[in-house]
DNA sequence: ATCCCTTTATT
DNA sequence: ATAAAGGGA
């Protein structure tokens, strides 16, 4: 029981890196001698990040893809199923006599705890844990300012990540054969990803999109040959499909993000050598939102509640509206606002946002709406093909104004802006909202200004078939001042609470009472009394409206409906309007009838988000010193109060924000991860 | 050169 | 909002 001897073979831990390329671990258990192949789908470990029905699609295909990678080099991926990562792992070195274990990091807030446990666990079982990058081009503690602490604005990370005194590792090849390890007596499970109305709801997925390590290979390639060069001209457009579309594979681990920088560095020399400016500055632009992404695990890894807290303490003090219609409105693209509308029903549609429609339609969330930031992420955390908690905290913290270097909070976008500036010629709202296509141009991002006649000659009739803005943008300002205002007050009030030593009983208790996402239930029932007159060709107008499909697709979609019965109750159900609207590339038209259904997985949330709401507590733990070293279940990182900086005020007023000094000093209830990197890491 | 205006980017 | 960068007189 032992799990064996020093002769045994190795556990290859596959987790978000489902590829047989550069894939450190596979490499060292290559190496090692036989190898057993592991993947564990333990999504109740996710907690309330339970993932989304497109996102289990993904992963469900990717496995396949994988597996028979694996195979072909001769040995199964083994899948498990299991509510504790840890105990499978423990069986599976029972069963298999394995003596080593090798797995890549992994940065996310949950993934942390786990695999330290894992760690702790099994080499107390005497085995040997070895944990390797494979996700990053450098490990967020290898990456200092001059102090040696970490940079807290992303331009600095940034700057020092292509300055660093020593290359990213070169992308590693795929093993050319496996040794199998012995899995006769280990049992593997067959893993569900999705009941049988998600299987209909993702049948025109896999037209849009393929899934699998050789296949975000293949896609990697055709965009550094293809779009990447035009990708600074391009990426403003919110409708050309001139972005990578890598995300999604990138956050499965199909493919290498030190590859991808590797072959667009060489692009990039080619490039300069020619004098292509353009293709530079593409470059440049392009590798960016790969920092970004470096980025988000970095803030992750550094603040490991950064998807639950913002990381500006004031702005747990700010007001939200707690408004579930407004929030409803949002999800179903029906605010008023035509490109936040058209943005939300492509994602509703196809799992899939342009980055700028998603700063448009998160940035109207939280600065329109003001609705709480983390209902919208967790909405995002639900629908989208590349869910992603790093990335979407980052993006949505970035959004709500509460990173160091993010927006101002007080700043509002105006979509009709917006619109002219991403959707000039209004193509991309006419192709998702088909009840505004025949307005002219003048009118598409802002109808409610329009001359009756226009919007008669249109075929519009606003609050009927298209809604008048739910909130106005003056009026968003207003509450916004006075809301801002509120939140200045409560935490100078908190401040000087602390101050006083009386306690901290007002800062705490906003703090660890974070606005709980609404229930399913309560989401889904409360329909809103909806709009007179159904738009043209509507067959059930109570339903959502949502996006033109092209012909070929219509009867697909047809079926789906009939299976998916059930749902009609529910708000999820999407309209088919019958205008076709075919033309452009495969992947924008080919999504267009999938459905959504948000929150299938009530149950399952309901059951952990407990655990999620421990870990996060705990860890973050008080502003004041922290004490809780230890927890249910395991051991966690250990947190250390910032040290001198204790000292030091608060930001002073209201221009703090944006303030240029020391984030840390300036908040010290962000803590910093102190002996991380003392944990046994390798690799 | 210098000023003034427009454009662009902001994680 | 704002600051930096670019362009034109």
């Amino acid at each position: 029981m032992s799990g064996g001897g020093g002769g045994g073979c190795s556990i290859v831990w596959f987790r978000r890196d489902l590829r047989v390329e550069d894939n450190p671990a596979l490499a060292a258990g290559v190496r090692a001698g036989a190898v057993v192949a592991v993947f564990i789908y333990a999504p109740e470990e996710e907690g309330q990040y339970y993932p989304g029905r497109v996102s289990r699609w993904w992963l469900k295909n990717s496995l396949a893809h994988l597996d028979s990678s694996l195979r072909s080099l001769g040995t199964p991926l083994i899948t498990k199923r299991s509510t504790d990562s840890v105990s499978s792992l423990l069986d599976v070195v029972n069963s298999t006599g394995a003596s080593q274990l090798f797995f890549n990091h992994l940065y996310d807030p949950l993934s942390l705890i786990r695999d330290h446990r894992a760690k702790e666990v099994l080499t107390a079982q005497g085995i040997t844990v070895r944990s390797f990058n494979s996700d990053l081009l450098y490990e967020p503690w290898d990456v200092n300012d001059a102090n040696g602490q970490p940079f807290t604005t992303f331009s600095a990370f940034w700057e020092r990540c292509l300055s660093m005194p020593y290359d990213p590792q070169a992308p590693l090849l795929p093993p050319k054969r496996i040794i199998p390890g012995d899995v006769s007596r280990c049992q593997g499970d067959t893993l569900v990803f999705e009941d049988e109305s998600e299987k209909a709801s993702n049948a025109l997925l896999a037209r849009a999109w393929s899934p699998g390590w050789s296949n975000a290979d293949k896609a990697l390639t055709a965009f550094i040959n293809g779009p990447l060069i035009e990708y600074a001209n391009n990426r403003r457009k919110a409708d050309s499909a001139t972005t990578s579309f890598l995300s999604p594979h990138l956050h499965f681990g199909e493919v290498s993000v030190k590859k991808v920088f590797h072959l667009v560095r060489i692009k990039q020399v080619l490039w300069a050598n020619e004098g292509n400016q353009a293709g530079e500055e593409s470059v440049n632009l392009f590798l960016k939102s790969i920092g970004l992404r470096e980025y988000s695990r970095y803030i992750s890894f550094n603040h490991p509640y950064s998807h639950e807290r913002p990381l500006l303490g004031h702005l747990k003090f700010f007001p939200w509206v707690i408004n579930e219609s407004h929030f409803k409105a949002w999800r179903q693209g029906r605010t008023g606002y035509p490109l936040v509308d058209a943005g939300m029903r492509e994602l509703w549609a196809t799992g899939w946002l342009h980055d700028r429609i998603r700063v448009v339609v998160s940035s109207f969330f939280v600065k329109v709406l003001q609705l709480p930031w983390r209902w919208g992420m967790k909405y995002f955390w639900d629908t989208l093909l590349d869910a992603d908690l790093e990335s979407d905290a980052l993006g949505w913290q970035y959004i709500s104004g509460t990173l160091p270097d993010g927006r101002e909070f007080d700043r509002i976008d105006n979509p009709q802006f917006e619109g002219y500036k991403f959707d000039p010629n209004g193509e991309y709202v006419r192709r998702w909202l088909p009840e505004l296509s025949r307005l002219p141009t003048e009118w598409i991002h802002h109808p409610w200004n329009a001359p009756e006649s226009v919007l008669q000659a249109a075929g519009i009739e606003l609050g009927s078939n298209y809604p008048l803005p739910i909130v106005g943008i003056d009026a968003a300002k207003t509450r916004l001042q006075e809301a801002l205002l509120q939140m200045w007050q409560l935490e100078a009030a908190s401040r000087a609470a602390i101050e006083n030593g009386v306690e901290e009983g007002l800062g705490d208790s906003t703090e660890f009472a974070p606005i709980a996402f609404p229930e399913d239930i309560q989401m889904e029932e409360n329909p809103e009394p909806v709009r007179n007159n159904p738009p043209v060709g509507a067959r059930r107008y109570e339903d959502q409206m949502v996006p033109s499909m092209t012909s070929s697709l219509v009867r697909v979609e047809e079926e789906e409906a009939s299976s998916d019965l059930r749902n009609l109750a529910e708000e999820s159900r999407a309209e088919v309007p019958t205008n076709a609207t075919a033309q452009q590339n495969a992947r924008d038209t080919e999504n267009q009838g999938v459905l959504q259904n948000v929150n299938r997985n009530t149950q399952v949330q309901r059951n952990t988000t407990v655990w999620l709401r421990n870990a996060a507590e705990d860890s973050t733990a008080e502003s004041s010193s922290s004490t809780r070293r230890e927890r249910d279940g395991g051991v966690v990182p250990v947190w250390s109060p910032p040290s001198s900086s204790y000292a030091e005020p608060f930001v002073d007023d209201e221009s703090g924000i944006g303030a240029s000094s020391s984030y840390l000093q300036n908040h010290p209830q962000s803590h910093r991860l102190m002996n991380w990197t003392r944990l046994p890491q390798t690799g």
